[in-house]
DNA sequence: GCGTGATTGTGATCTATTTAACAATAATTT
DNA sequence: AAATTATTGTTAAATAGATCACAATCACGC
């Protein structure tokens, strides 16, 4: 099990790492890594020996191979099935921004109480009603959900889903969920990271 | 300066504050208010040991006074003007999120180089071209940006931003921004956040 | 092929954050 | 009003995370 934040800092270097192959760079050193997400050459090669990937040569990392291994510590074999649930503003803009982006991340399905909703197809992906949630997250082995329903309808619509099988949660609601600890819960909160900016602009620290 | 989870966790509790004053409870003791938020009596007791607020009796903490001592801390006076930068579908989502949404944070204006996009209102909240961004983030008083711009497109306009005098950013792009630093930034990844649940539910782990 | 300089991997150290432990004390019970 | 209980504030300890320091060693120039 790797640092939480080591896990974060993978996926921005793989992006980072995809987007270098691209421009045709086969190598990278640490301290090219590090500028890139203003952090230090220590921080990234601890992070890739969390991996342990190994360079071996004193001409930087091998791209290709480093997108690879990071692929294998971050991603599922068969990749990952997600649904959107809430389809207001907001989650229609989430499933929009996510289809397609990630290979290994497919937004599966979307889910609103809506009955004006339900059927209607938001960037290639079909929202059900949340009364099919269950049967629907069984049949496509759904196991992470995306909140993005109104905060007086969280409590109880995480209720549904942790019922219906879902392993982990990203949760755009204001509202702390309740979920048991074999379902992982990531707080996504807007309000909770425009405040701390606010604070710390206040603060005039950086 | 507070820590920064300490930040994190005040925005959080002041929100369950606000709830729980609206069904009338007028004291909550400290492991009250760790349930409602998964954690800890103590880290609690901590986070307010942190801003100097003390309830001296047992009878909990008043429930208006810490939402008022909590204010004291992360709001500034007059409140704090901020800006989107980019109206795609995510911009316009984010901008009807948060608009009356705290009355502390007042989204003031959206920016976009599409000419279609330009003098529209979204939520009550005009479009200017990006080209008069320091004019009126200058007369508007602006200080903090949430960037929902383009990946392509992000550098180059936080360049712009920065020169504009802007002191925070709650960068909502994949790509890693370069600020100086007397400018807060938030990376508020999206791609990140799911492949940390993605990852932490392939392990297993809560 | 030898020496020089650059870069990596990692133990040791340091800092930030959380948790444990507990004395002090207000509220409640008897 | 004395004893009991519950709750707070805070010191000390533990854990997570970042940084320092440096030996090992590969690439390159000579």
């Amino acid at each position: 099990m790797l640092p939480e934040r080591t896990v974060e800092r993978l996926s921005e270097y793989r992006r980072t790492l995809l987007q270098s192959l691209e421009e045709g760079i086969t190598h990278i050193f640490s301290h090219e890594l590090a500028a890139l997400h203003h952090n230090t050459a220590v921080q990234v090669r601890r992070d890739i020996m969390f991996i342990g990937y190994t360079s071996m040569q004193r001409k930087g990392y091998d791209v290709r191979e480093l997108i690879d291994v990071i692929g294998e510590i971050l991603d599922s074999e068969k990749g990952l099935n997600v649904a959107v649930v809430g389809i207001g503003n907001l989650g229609r803009a989430v499933t929009t921004y996510f289809v397609g982006k990630r290979s290994k991340l497919n937004i599966i399905a979307t889910f609103d109480v809506d009955h004006t909703k339900i059927d209607r197809v938001i960037s290639g992906v079909k929202c059900y009603s949340l009364s099919s949630l269950k049967e629907i997250v069984e049949s496509h082995q759904i196991s992470v959900a995306i909140m993005t329903v109104p905060a007086t309808s969280a409590s109880e619509v995480t209720s549904q889903i942790v019922d219906a099988g879902i392993k982990g949660i990203m949760n755009f609601t204001t509202v702390p969920l309740n979920v048991p600890d074999d379902c992982y819960l990531e707080e996504y909160d807007m309000i909770t990271s425009l405040e701390k900016v606010a604070y710390f602009v206040k603060s005039g620290q950086s």
